[in-house]
Parts: structure tokens; sequence; C-alpha cells
DNA sequence: TCAAAAGTGTTATCCTTACACCCATGT
DNA sequence: ACATGGGTGTAAGGATAACACTTTTGA
């Protein structure tokens, strides 16, 4: 009654950490290769549940502990791992977001620490709109909108160039979603922008020959959980207290604007953020000052446990500043 | 390099549709077997996706084609398919929400729609405050959180009391939390006071002997399934239109508001209610009007479809009433 | 002295919430 | 007449957003 082909279930993480006020993502990097995120199998005789699984490899690879751990999406896409060779086996792949501090240690030989928006240049917006959405991506979305949906005959309820509008805020400017990361990544794949669409053999790659790299590319679909993994933060963000796991125990206010401002990708505004942070209860000073600020010392403050027991929902909600 | 057990995917949905003011899931039931959500394996030779696959199993054994279909959450655990005669056979299960109109047909023979409150009745709080849930629940409950945490040595953040806090809104009257059913039910089933618990051999049903059913039960871990459901819908109400899903092409405000009270499980304010749907732009007069109201003629709507266009995030907010 | 960041105060605006109240229809 | 649902107006309250401004340190 089952068919059952050879399926193995994959656990990838995206491991996040934000170092020098940059996010970055822990990947396994091989010469010669794409980047990919670290990936393990799930044994079900070894581990209970799935999220004991990716601990215990994570630590064994590794060597890093999680802490937050949060399961994403899982894809069963058939030829996410299509080889020139591919054999028939096939790959379901759960995709995890995992969160921890800026740690000292660095992480076992074969990883590396690697810039997230070094993925996905397009999403960084702290230093104005970025200039690749301007020169490279927007003048080819432009032309591949102005195309007949032709072999796409699925019927979107959307044509592109409403897609366009919605994802990228072309059009209107300034109501560029930050959380619509995962949208975007597979706006560009279907318009045969992103590599891996070329890797893929995808038929929209034959509008570009002269692409440059918009991003870069990472091994199987990795790129597309990291951009879930990016979407799913950049939400979380607003309605839980998130944030302080990738903060350390004690931190300055504006260490968690910065931290805050690395992830959502744009600025807030200062006294706004520093108010409804203390309104909303979500942090208590520790008493202590930092006077390595830079500047007038800063109390110290640390996260309220407590916050936990009293909202059903808090976040850091903040518009632009 | 990679110990691979026999490992099944199975997909399960939970596929909700409101009729006659009741929210109902689809179920197979089996004489003298607890109700199972529809499930079928996952075979990537014959589907490129989950969510094709899904929906290609659900027309088969049902005849239902499906409308709006989101990815819950990937189940591994080891024991959620455990029998007496375990043979090491594991099945991953992704859990799916589904939504679909009011429907007059009938599905096929062997499943049938099953009242979603009837598995976890403390959910409904549209008339009042549910008996179960001061009757029989809360004081069990109570003497569970009263006990030492002796054998959960898993240090959890919070205690026994600050857990019921949270998800019972115990001791603070009017905090219930309408999201929070997926850690009600776990929290339930943790203290032995789901039937499930004493199936697969938990060690807190040892407190009770004289347990009453407390929902019904289903099959595996379905009804965990169905609480990430319900707890996935009723928050996604709120910033997603999604809630047009289960509604007929054209309806009245009236309609549209008792459908949103049986997924939260409870009233919301009439007036506001209407001016916040309308003045939200999510609807459009047709220009009929409905006569079968019992009242006044109303008139009729339909869900604006531009609204996807134009505001990021949209839906039905809105407090008790 | 200046730059940089820490902080405080105030106001306009929007959204939500809560009331009060009238309208049209069927029984 | 009255019950039922349809539909409008308005005002209080809270939260956010956008200002302007002072304070304290290090270079």
């Amino acid at each position: 009654m089952i068919s059952q082909a050879s399926i193995e279930i994959g656990l990838n993480a995206a491991i996040v950490s934000v170092r020098g006020g940059q996010p970055h993502i822990l990947v396994s990097r091989e010469a010669d290769q794409w980047d990919a995120l670290p990936y393990g199998p799930f044994t079900p005789i070894d581990h209970r549940t799935l999220d004991i699984g990716l601990r215990n490899w994570v630590r064994e690879q590794t060597g890093l502990e999680l802490g937050y751990v949060e399961q994403l999406y899982t894809f069963g896409d058939r030829g996410r791992h299509a080889q020139p060779d591919d054999t028939g086996s096939h790959i379901v792949s759960v995709g995890y977001l995992a969160l921890i501090t800026e740690d000292p240690l660095e992480p076992l030989e074969g990883t590396s620490f690697a810039r997230w928006y070094g993925f996905l240049p397009w999403e960084d917006w702290r230093n104005g709109k970025p200039s690749i959405l301007t020169e490279e991506i927007e003048p080819r979305l432009k032309r591949w909108a102005a195309q007949m949906d032709q072999d796409d005959s699925h019927a979107s309820v959307l044509t592109r160039p409403e897609r366009l509008r919605i994802c990228f805020a072309m059009d209107e400017e300034s109501n560029w979603d930050e959380e619509k990361v995962l949208e975007r990544y597979e706006l560009l794949y279907e318009a045969g922008l992103a590599a891996e669409a070329k890797r893929d053999g995808h038929s929209a790659v034959k509008l570009w020959d002269d692409l440059p790299q918009l991003g870069r590319p990472m091994q199987f679909d990795h790129r597309r959980v990291l951009a879930t993994a990016m979407s799913r933060l950049r939400g979380k963000l607003k309605y839980r207290p998130v944030i302080f796991e990738l903060l350390p125990v004690s931190f300055t206010l504006f260490e968690l604007q910065k931290i805050v401002e690395a992830i959502l990708g744009h600025h807030v505004h200062k006294q706004n953020f520093r108010r409804l942070v203390e309104n909303a209860g979500l942090v208590e000073a520790t008493g202590d000052v930092s006077t390595q600020t830079g500047g007038r010392p800063a109390k110290l403050f640390r996260f309220r446990r407590d916050v936990l027991l009293e909202r059903p929902s808090i976040g850091v909600k903040m518009k632009g500043g």
C-alpha cells in the first residue's frame, strides 16, 4: 500500500549569532563549494525527538551548545538535492532556527560564521537602500515582470507586477516589509536571478546572460532555509522576547538596539526604542554601569524573565528611525 | 555513516470547516477506535512537494479539493506511534492545516466531520467559561501543581503553578489567552489528564483514579496536531485574511462574525467588529441583500482580494464583547 | 571643545474600546 | 409590539511616532 522510496530525514539549522554588529550564521564551507548550513540526519533510534537530535549533532559537529531552538519548516521538494547523477534517493529536510550569544569560542574545524547579509545583501537597509537593489535587482525584475506569464500557467492569484510591488516595494516607496525575506528570495529564484535557479535548471534563467552574483549562493535549498529563518526571526522579535537569546546576560540599551537593528536590517528610533523597552518591563537595571560605550556611561540591564509570566505577547515593536 | 532505520514520512491534515456555527474537522472514524486525522504517506516519487502530496491524497481519500493549506509542524517523537508490538519502524509526521468552506457535499465513506470543541471542550468560551474547566480540570491541575516536580528533573524555566497561571489563566481571571491551545493541551498531557497520556504510559497518570474523559481523545498524537492547528488559526486570523477561506463568496457581516467567534471560541463586540472589518477594507458590498437573517435585511459582502496588494499585515483583531 | 552616546519631556495622532442610540424586517 | 439583527456616532484611553532638549563621558 505504501510505495516507499528511500527517504532520509535531514535536519538543517540556521544557527544565528550577532558578532560585531553583524548577524552571522554557522556554515560549513568546503573548497570550491557553495556554503552549506550545518546538516545532520535524524536517527529516531538515537533521539527521541527532532529537537533533541538537532542539539546532539550540533554539539558533536561544532562543539556549540544551542540555547533557543525553533522549528521552521519542512521541505520535501524533489530536486532540492538534484544532482547530475540523481539516483532517486530523497531527502526531506526539516529547517531549524537556533540563536546563540556572541561566543568567544570559535566553532570546530570545517565550520565558521558567515555574515547573513552576504547571502541576502538586499535585506540590509541600515545604510540606506542597498545599491544592489537599484542597480542590479530592480531593473531585471522589471524586465521579468514585463514578460508574459507564459509557461507558468499555474494561475497565480497575483500578477508579476503586483508581486513585485508587494515583495520589493516597487512603485510605492518606503513600504518595504522587512518580514518578507522568504517571499523575496523565492521571487528572485523564480525569476532566475538566484544562482541556485541556474543550478537547478530553472527555465527563467534563459532571460539573463550577464548575471552578476546576487548574494552568495548556498548548497541545496539552504538559502531558502536561511531566508525562512530571517523572516521568522524578524517577525517573532515583535511579539516574543527572543532577542535576548542573542545577548549576553547584561547589556546596555544601546547594545540591545544594535542587535535589534542588525536583525531587522534597518535603524530604529533611539529614544522611543529605549522607552518602549523599559515601559514594557522587558529589562531591569543591574545597578552597574558600562564605561566602554564611547560616551556617557550607560546603565547595564538584564532581561526580566518575569515578563514570561505577565504578558501573553510582548516584544520589541518599532518602526524605523 | 548514516544509521538509517525504517523511516516513513506521514502527512496529517486538520481540515477545518465551520458548519452550523461550529468548527469541524474531518476525521476518519473506525469502530471502537479513537478518531484519527486523515493520514497519508508522502511518496517523493509521485509528488514533487509535500503540499502537492497532501492535496492529492486528500482528494483521493475524501473527494475534497483543498483551498488554503498551511504547514504546521513536523513531529518526530519516538513513541508517538508506540504500539504494544512496536517493531522499531518510525514515522515522522508533518502536520497541516487546511481550510474549506461549508460544503454541501459529504465526504466519502469512512470519514466524517466532527466538532473540534468535542476534542478540546475547554477551548469554547462562547457560552461563558466551560464548566469542564471549573469542575474537572482546574481542581486536578491544582493538585498536580502542588506536587513537587520530582521526576521531571529537566529544569524547566517555570514552575508548575506559574505554568498554570500562564496557560489556564488561573489565579488571575480573564487573561485567558485563546491562542495558547497547544500549550494547554500539552500541559494536560503532561499532567496525565489526557487519555493519550495513559495510552502512552505516561507516569503522571498515577495521580488519577477517577478520571473522566476530558475531551474526546484521538489516535497517535493527532489531538496535538489539532491543538497546533487551532493555535495557529486563532493567531493567524488577526494578521492575515485567512478567515475568508472558511466563508462562501458572499456573506453578511453577521455571518462573518459568527465564523470568527466559532474559531476564536469567544464573542466579539458587534459594532466594533463591523467597523473594523469595513475600515480595514477587508470586504466590499456586493450590492445585494440577504433577507434570511431574522431581522432587517443585511448587505452582502465579498472579500476584497485587493487587500493582498495593499497592506502587509491585516486581519480581524478584536477583543471580547 | 567636540563627538558620541545616555537620558528626559512633550505632543500629535491613530487605533482600540466602550457606550449610546436608531433602523428595518418578520412574527 | 417586540425580538432580532443591521447599522451609525462619538468619546475616552492607550500606544506609537516624531519632536526637541539636557547630561555625562572620552578624545
